[in-house]
DNA sequence: TGAAAATACATTACACGTTATATAACATGT
DNA sequence: ACATGTTATATAACGTGTAATGTATTTTCA
């Protein structure tokens, strides 16, 4: 039984654990995309969330408002052209830019996740949050501890009762699975 | 001036916020490496503090112990010993493991990490995080203002020779470093 | 005891971030 | 007007995580 020395190490080891959290939500919360029968990315829907919002943007303002590299973005919306989600034109004024649309596809995807899909979503993240309290750390291990318990695809309901496994509440802390 | 998308919608893109705060954090711990000369990625740092803390360790340990899967462990631990940090060897009673323990190298980089690196980044981190309260997303949106005021490498209060120092027009008053 | 299952590690392919650099279009100063 | 610099995007090379699968070794059990 192996200790977890990323968790045991606290701030010297911030980073990686920040990371691996973040993976861990990105695949849970693809399995809730996959649920609804969605074939897109977690990481490629704040594009489509930010077009959405602010009207086509260029893709320099779409990396600066994912908060990714040019080249990131570049790949990214490259790949939601091939789903036929978004299209690119070349901006009016200046043939340097390239504006990034929704297409009707994408758009059709981006209401039906309005809808359905991110609420899921966040009502399954809020759940995960709802009883943290604390330091940052104290916050991160509970996160941890709650999605050991339960991952994101079971807590996409509003009753934490509806939880086959015992929730966060019956647990210790500090307990692993 | 595009905005944040992932900040702005909270919960909805948490997982993607971690990895991005992840990433800028190990981007940061790395530069604080570096200011020391040591030539090790700060991914690789918690597989040796796990052999430094509990003894020769075999491969799939590491991986639980580190919190990524085996083959990841199994590629970054080819990589330390690519540059002499450890040395893997079978197990006595069981050839299908491999022992993974610090060379001479090794061990001498992990007791001056002890002395000097760790305590260092630690201190940066510790600063970043001093003052943070409040809700997840409050003390998330406080780490990422806290880097865009000062990286973690100037929050190392060591080393200051390293850091140059930022004008007091680009940095409110009051600030720390 | 010997076939089948389980285990531990290696390998491959892929996802998605980064940095560095190339290229085309626009902006500027003499 | 034209050389020069800047900007926007594309491309290449790389880092490091994942899943899927291969291979050697050990364990299990009929």
């Amino acid at each position: 039984m192996a200790d977890d020395i990323v968790r045991d190490f606290g701030y010297l080891c911030l980073g990686s654990r920040f990371r691996r959290i973040g993976e861990r939500l990105q695949a849970d919360t693809q399995q809730i995309i996959q649920s609804f029968g969605a074939e897109i990315q977690a990481g490629q829907y704040p594009f489509l969330a930010a077009i959405d919002r602010s009207g086509p943007l260029t893709i320099g303002e779409l990396a600066e408002a994912v908060g990714i590299t040019q080249p990131g973005a570049t790949r990214t919306l490259a790949q939601l052209a091939d789903l036929g989600l978004v299209e690119a034109r070349a901006s009016d004024g200046d043939q340097r830019r390239k504006l990034v649309s929704l297409t009707d596809t994408g758009r059709a995807l981006v209401d039906r996740s309005k809808n359905e899909i991110w609420p899921s979503i966040e009502r399954a993240v809020r759940d995960l949050c709802s009883d943290l309290q604390g330091t940052l750390l104290d916050q991160l291990a509970g996160i941890e501890d709650g999605l050991a318990i339960a991952p994101l695809a079971r807590r996409t309901t509003k009753k934490a009762e509806d939880h086959q496994c015992p929730t966060a509440s019956t647990v210790p802390p500090g307990t692993r699975f």
